[in-house]
RNA sequence: GCGGGUGUGGCGGAAUUGGUAGACGCGCUGGUUUUAGGUACCAGUUUCUUAUGAAGUGGGGGUUCGAUUCCCUCCACCCGCACCA
């Protein structure tokens, strides 16, 4: 028997479908449309093994929407401007540009091997100026309408290598090329106004349903919604006052300090004549920009020696701190610090031996719930002149009222998201279109001088920003008066990219970024896959662009993503040899004996855990091998097969091979049993035998049970139904020739195929060749299962007694109660179990379970 | 610290959402075929047990005729956020 070569039937099909182009489509009226879409991949050069489930997970949705009769859109293409390219020329000498093309290159072939049902006339990149032109065109739109501006603010910089860098770039303090001690800096910043936008990107929230709890909890916390006040301080024998918030305005009796940013304007000033402070305002930018590094510090202050006189106790005086603790970027920069009632501000008060007066009493009467922590629950107000007595929230109502009279306060509600940062120092980026021209300051490029192209002969040989030491490149003429003038020479975060790359792929060859009519058909996205580790920033940041592209005209929708989904990882063993190396699962094996050794040696090898596939412990196995020795079909299955989606899941090799076992399995059994079957349409017979019908029940049932399965992404689960129908194809007796016999095991043959088909797609197209059609199964419709034959004439209803099971009892499907307690009570173990007791009542839960309570 | 999640055989996991716990796959144990194999097929595989049962879904408690599922509490692990005023 000739054994499935799925190299050859794989290459085959994948032809097949681009020569008919299956998968290219256009706006149809006609029919409902599907977008389905994987977050694009960044070009590393390999897909990975998270790659392959995430794709396979939106092949399968897109081949089943499709089946389904719905117009899919599933496109792919790459998230291709990142620092890697411009490392990658300045370690090999490689232009970034064709670093990332042949990486694009070399991808798309492993992608295709994967037999993916992708629209590959619509591939983007979006390193090239066919998209980032139209990327310009949006930010000059978004300047007109304000929503994106420039602003100066701190960042990480590297007085050796001249750049900005990440937050992750800073390692202790230094960065992660030169080893220089990192500087903040301040630099003017091109930054989208995405703040603006918290409370609609919050509420929106509620509505988008088929999105995971999970990841709207988290946008809800980033977006961080908080209510409470601006108090007003005056600042003693100063015309200044000290603007503060503050969430808890319940608590002002209790102030014991003011704390005012290193980078409080109040600060500077001060700076300037008071070298205690400057030293410290020294020592906060040496932290590090990010909220990490901030976190890791001690909380510190120094005194001012300056005080703020409270706003409702006459003559108390605040001393006023500046401490490392308080954020310029959140509320005012300057708060009043309550210890008792506050975990920083205790700790802040302990260590300067502050006073620590409590003003909230959980019960109303306790002197005070304080031990060695502060006390954050509620209660009534107690030490608070006109709030004793107040429950928390009423106080808190109650002395905003009082600060408005006085016009040193109000309520104030405030939001921990702030401005999106989108100049990046590099090269290999999408260049920000405006110039800078000392008459006219800051002028947006002509729109017809789009796009502003990267230059190509750049050199990475020297520390900082080749596109601002390129020789001619950033000098050309003011837009506005025409004399000299100097291109931006800042990049936009790659962010940006992928803020709007689905709605380009509606129209990926136009010369507008995006034609309405085709937006207005395809959006938005009705499911998105991808990683967990988006749940954030990008996926924040393209809803917010959506509502930019909404407001300058260029979409309809509000929301991007009508579906998200987010899988799982890929996990792997991880192993190493004797002097402590890791090893690659394939430089592993098992010996005679069952012990793992390495194949070069015989060494013996120490299991490691299960973790993420990482390069740096070696625990990962390359698609590309895998396809090559399983095949894509297998790979595919596999990845499906054995965990929920969303969660991780373990490579194993023993795994992978079982899903190539079904796959010969099922092939080997269409083989040999296609002349049995009936011929393809042929007629449904008058009558059909026993155990025939018996088998297209079990048929229809897992039609139904599929559908549902991928319905709701449980790819694993839809799986296991398929197993199951196989083993009951397998018990069943094909010998029995007659017509009706026949035209059920076609049909049953047909189901399996069908239902393997977007999961297997090769094997699947291979077998419905073999069961005679001329169809291609990609565009045959996906099987209907009759309600009737889902439903069985008889029931299997387990009996207990008193809740523990006794036996079962097989009755009619929907048996009448009274009689269902009859048989039940009929069985011998029931009335064993019973024994001398008195039956107190008998539960009867239709289809069943039947509960005998004594 | 706050928020969220997870916990079921040797392993991945299933359980119609309160109704026969362990589907399906992997592994393992027997057996049968086979010219070899990462072959195929059949049977078995939660634990204990006097073979009659008993226990059992991280531990303890509760609600219920009935709990993997709901509630309380504790434990372990994972993820997110975090000097957020």
């Amino acid at each position: 028997m000739s054994r499935y070569n799925a190299k050859e039937v794989e290459a085959k099909w994948q032809a097949i479908w681009a020569d008919r182009k299956c998968f290219e489509v256009e706006p149809d009226s006609s029919r409902p449309k599907y977008y389905v879409l994987e977050m694009f991949p960044y070009p590393s050069g390999r897909i990975h093994i998270g790659h392959v489930r995430n794709y396979t997970m939106g092949d399968v949705v897109a081949r089943y929407k499709k089946a389904q009769g719905f117009n899919v859109l599933h496109p792919m293409g790459w998230d291709a401007f990142g620092l890697p390219a411009e490392n990658a020329a300045r370690d090999k000498g490689v232009h970034p540009a064709e670093w990332t093309y042949a990486n694009i290159a070399a991808m798309r072939d492993e992608l295709k091997s994967m037999g993916l049902s992708l629209d590959w006339s619509k591939e983007i990149a979006s390193c090239h100026p066919g998209y980032y032109g139209h990327q310009q065109k949006l930010f000059l739109d978004f300047l007109k309408e304000e929503l994106v501006y420039r602003k100066e603010s701190w960042v990480n910089w590297d007085p050796i290598d001249m750049t900005v860098l990440a937050n992750e770039q800073v390692i202790d303090g230094k960065g992660w090329r030169s080893g220089a001690t990192v500087e903040k800096r301040k630099l003017n910043q091109w930054m989208f106004r995405i703040s603006d936008y918290s409370e609609d990107l919050l509420d929106n929230l509620d509505k988008m349903d088929r999105w995971p709890d999970r990841v709207r909890l988290m946008q809800q916390n980033w977006i961080g919604k908080s209510t409470g006040a601006h108090v007003s301080f005056d600042v003693i024998d100063e015309a200044d006052s000290l603007e503060i918030y503050t969430t808890r305005p319940d608590t002002l009796f209790g102030a014991s300090f003011m704390a005012v940013s290193a980078d409080h304007p109040f600060t500077q000033k001060l700076a300037k004549n008071n070298a205690d402070v400057a030293a410290f305002v020294a020592e906060c930018h040496q932290m590090g920009t990010s909220e990490e590094a901030i976190e890791k510090a001690d909380k510190k202050g120094v005194d001012t020696g300056f005080t703020a006189a409270h706003p409702f106790i006459e003559g108390k005086r605040l001393p006023i701190y500046v401490a490392n603790f308080v954020l310029m970027d959140y509320g005012t920069g300057a708060l009043f610090g309550c210890p008792a009632h506050d975990q920083r501000d205790w700790d802040f008060a302990k260590k300067y031996g502050l006073d620590i007066l409590p003003v909230v009493s959980s019960d109303g009467n306790k002197v005070s719930d304080l031990g060695d922590a502060p006390y954050t629950g509620p209660g009534k107000i107690i030490n608070s002149d006109f709030l004793n007595g107040l429950e928390v929230e009423a106080a808190k109502t109650e002395i905003i009222e009082r600060l408005e009279k006085l016009g040193k306060g109000s309520a104030k509600v405030n939001y921990r998201l702030r401005d999106w940062g989108l100049s990046r120092q590099r090269y290999w980026g999408c260049p920000i279109p405006v110039i800078h021209c000392d008459a006219c300051g800051t002028v947006p490029e002509k729109e017809e001088n789009l796009p502003v192209v990267l230059p190509n002969d750049v050199t990475f040989d020297k520390p900082g920003n080749p596109l601002d030491h390129h020789p001619s490149w950033k000098h050309t003429p003011c837009p506005s008066c025409g004399k000299d003038a100097v291109r931006e020479t800042d990049t936009m975060d790659t962010f940006v990219d992928s803020s709007w790359y689905f709605a380009r792929f509606c129209s990926p060859r136009a010369d507008i970024p995006v034609e309405r009519d085709k937006v207005d058909y395809w959006l938005p996205v009705d499911q998105y896959i991808g990683g967990i580790e988006h749940a954030i920033l990008h996926l924040l940041y393209a809803r917010f662009f959506t509502r930019a592209m909404k407001i300058t005209g260029w979409s309809h929708v509000e929301e991007p993503f009508a579906g998200l989904f987010t899988q799982g990882m890929v996990t792997h063993e991880t192993y190493r040899s004797t002097s402590g190396e890791w090893l690659l699962p394939e430089e592993v094996a098992l010996n005679d004996s069952g012990d793992l050794v390495e194949i070069e040696g015989g060494g013996p090898v120490t299991i490691g855990g299960i973790e993420k596939m990482s390069k740096s412990k070696k625990n990962v196995v390359d698609p590309g091998a895998i396809i090559d020795k399983f095949g894509a079909d297998a790979a595919r299955w596999y990845v499906l097969s054995d965990s929920p989606p969303d969660r991780d899941m373990e490579w194993t090799d023993a795994g992978a091979t079982g899903a190539w076992r079904f796959k010969q399995r099922l092939h080997r059994y269409i083989i040999e049993n296609t002349e049995t079957a009936g011929v393809p349409g042929m007629q449904e017979p008058g009558e059909i035998p026993e155990a025939a019908l018996t088998l297209r029940k079990t048929a229809h049932k897992t039609i139904m049970q599929v559908t549902e399965n991928l319905e709701n992404l449980h790819f694993n689960n839809a799986i296991a139904r398929i197993y199951e129908f196989m083993k009951a194809l397998n018990d069943y007796d094909v010998s029995d020739q007659s017509d009706g016999s026949r035209w059920v095991l076609r049909e049953a043959l047909e189901t399996i195929v069908n239902l393997v088909g977007p999961m297997m797609p090769h094997l699947a197209e291979e077998l419905w060749q073999l069961l005679g059609h001329q169809t291609i199964l990609a565009d045959s419709p996906w099987p209907q299962a009759i309600k009737a034959l889902t439903i069985e004439d008889t029931v299997t209803m387990a009996v207990q007694v008193k809740g523990k099971l006794r036996g079962t009892i097989e009755v009619a499907f929907n048996e009448q109660s009274d009689r269902v307690e009859e048989i039940a009570l009929a069985q011998k173990s029931v009335q064993n179990a019973i024994g001398e007791n008195t039956i107190r009542k008998i539960i009867v839960v239709p289809n069943r379970i039947v509960n005998v309570v004594i």
